[in-house]
DNA sequence: ACAGATTCATGAAACGTTTCAGAAGAGCCG
DNA sequence: CGGCTCTTCTGAAACGTTTCATGAATCTGT
């Protein structure tokens, strides 16, 4: 492999000035400069990134690590996260755990070993032994949709309680009195924070009584989301309404209710999480809680980027903790039609 | 940032010792192996695979580079790409073009200089500048969802023309006549297949005459859909059928139809491809070409793992050119409902 | 007790860059 | 012409690992 060296010979320059010609243009004459990019072209000589990273000292890349890219919701953060990183010149990696904690863990180690610029982190483990080593190698990171302390780390994220709660009002307020929530996975806080918003929902709803049941689903697939509707539709009383930690699980609900011949919303109003894409595309248009999903990549992106550069200058940085809002979508999923 | 050799000096041992406990610990003597590991722990340290790299001569990296990650299908292929990865013990990072020629060579350029072990490519570039200067970089390589002659590299794709042709002939044997074909951009080889796939078909079908007219959408998303929705609409006499080169066209479509109260399939009937989980769970259920997305992707990454393998030992590498075949899922989207 | 194996640890070279102090030459001023 | 500054280039020292030849110490069998 063509290396600066092989370039420097072709050239009659010192290897000192090829770096130059690559990294400082300006302190190359043009004559040299010429001729030595001429040669690089020739011999097409690729600059090897990880000697240089090893005496610079720093990475151009910046990761992101996501819980499932299988949810539109993470490639929209993704998305958003690609615009802030191109802006300051940063290549935008991604690694996707898919929900499993070793896999994501394994990211990490990979991750801190490759001395990335920066990692924007949405993570299962909250305080597992992968993050926690991970945090402690020292490497810049923000977490994305996970509200932490502020003395810990910035963060960005949507205030799942407030959503939970939206969509639980919103089911109360239509008048049903027998209600579901189909949560996934409880290990995520996610999952806990809209469950949270339910209750308070309830808790501070006005009589008469509301009677929930709590379906967890094993996943926050679709899959999951059709197994979750076949026990719903064994139940009885079957509920009215049934609110899904997420679209995808909505989705998969909604299908075991068509395919079952149960009318939405007549006999069963569905609100879903995430207003995704394919949301308001379904069999019927799916009643969501929007997230600003590209927003909040740029924005965990940007705080990201400040923090890797205040590091380096000033001694402090101070952290930043981001909650934006979520929005209530109604559509015909909750909407019972006239005529 | 701690290094190895803050490692040795406080465990008591040399470099290459700590090096050894690392990577090759059964050359060292249980005690010392103990006595280091604590001290790596207490340390928190982190092996530098920069340094790793420089020295060692390869990464563990797999990188896939890919034409769309809000297309599902895409993410199914990275779902298989990552099974195979993992299995061989390396780590896979995504890369996401977005149908941007620049931003694909940047990640280009930045894959070849990281030096990855190999990549896996769908790219929107065939022959330009950026790809050309990757290849040339001697990087392993496979083309994913795009043939490419034997002699050049490893390819797995699925046969798009045969998936053309087979949308378009179920049409024609439903017995449309005004038939509109949305085509994504024609840049994309998988786009300019298709549509010979429906050429072929409308060139082999038996009198009478049909017509088809093409609409070129601006990009293979719901949002291009939905514009060609409109166009369809205007048209006169209107099509009866439609075939989108992709199911996120196809969903927009079908979004524009539902909007203007146009019965789906009575009055215009939808095929899609790819058949991404949406499609079966949209608001009329998309018949659709089906691609075997996780098993491209897994194929494509154990075709480069064994390149990447025999390139070291024997001197030999035989590409290797998979295509696999479509398949045709129908759906309510082309079925007239009885009663 | 001794040669030969075996086990374990060491020290230094190498990997391909970047960076920096300084040399060489050119241009300018007095 | 001597002393400046400027521009352009050079050579060598790092960066943090891995790897390998070498050496020291212990074990094995006779």
């Amino acid at each position: 492999m063509v290396g600066i060296k092989d370039v420097a010979r072709r050239a009659g320059v010192s290897i000192g000035t090829v770096s130059n010609v690559v990294n400082r243009p300006h302190l190359v004459s043009e004559a040299t400069r010429t001729r030595v990019l001429s040669v690089i072209q020739e011999l097409g000589y690729v600059r090897d990134e990880s000697a240089r990273q090893l005496r610079a000292g720093r990475s151009r890349i910046m990761a992101l690590l996501v819980l499932d890219l299988g949810n539109p919701f993470f490639v929209d953060v993704a998305r958003g996260a690609e615009q802030a990183a191109h802006g300051a010149g940063l290549s935008v990696i991604t690694c996707n755990s898919g929900q499993r904690v070793d896999t994501e863990a394994a990211y990490l180690a990979m991750l801190a070993e490759q001395r990335v610029r920066g990692v924007l982190l949405s993570t299962v483990d909250t305080e597992g032994e992968g993050l926690d080593r991970f945090r402690r190698s020292g490497i810049p990171h923000v977490f994305v949709d996970r509200k932490v302390p502020g003395d810990q780390a910035c963060s960005v994220s949507v205030d799942d309680v407030a959503g939970g709660e939206l969509a639980m009002r919103h089911l109360v307020e239509a008048g049903h009195t027998r209600i579901a929530f189909v949560n996934g996975p409880t290990v995520l806080t996610q999952c806990r924070d809209r469950q949270a918003g339910v209750d308070a929902a309830l808790a501070s709803a006005p009589p008469p009584q509301r009677h929930l049941s709590v379906l967890d689903a094993t996943g926050l697939d679709v899959a999951s989301g059709r197994d979750a509707g076949a026990r719903l539709l064994g139940m009885s009383p079957r509920p009215t309404a049934v609110f899904c930690a997420n679209d995808l699980l909505a989705l998969g609900v909604l299908q075991a209710m068509v395919t079952a011949g149960v009318r939405v919303p007549e006999e069963m109003a569905i609100v879903g999480y995430d207003d995704i894409e394919f949301a308001g595309a379904a069999a019927v248009p799916l009643t969501s809680v929007r997230q600003p999903a590209v927003r909040l990549g740029r924005t965990a992106a940007e705080l990201l980027i400040a923090e890797t550069e205040s590091t380096g200058e000033e001694r402090q940085h101070e952290h930043r903790t981001v909650v934006f809002t979520p929005e209530l979508v109604v559509r015909d999923s909750t909407r019972v039609r006239r005529g």
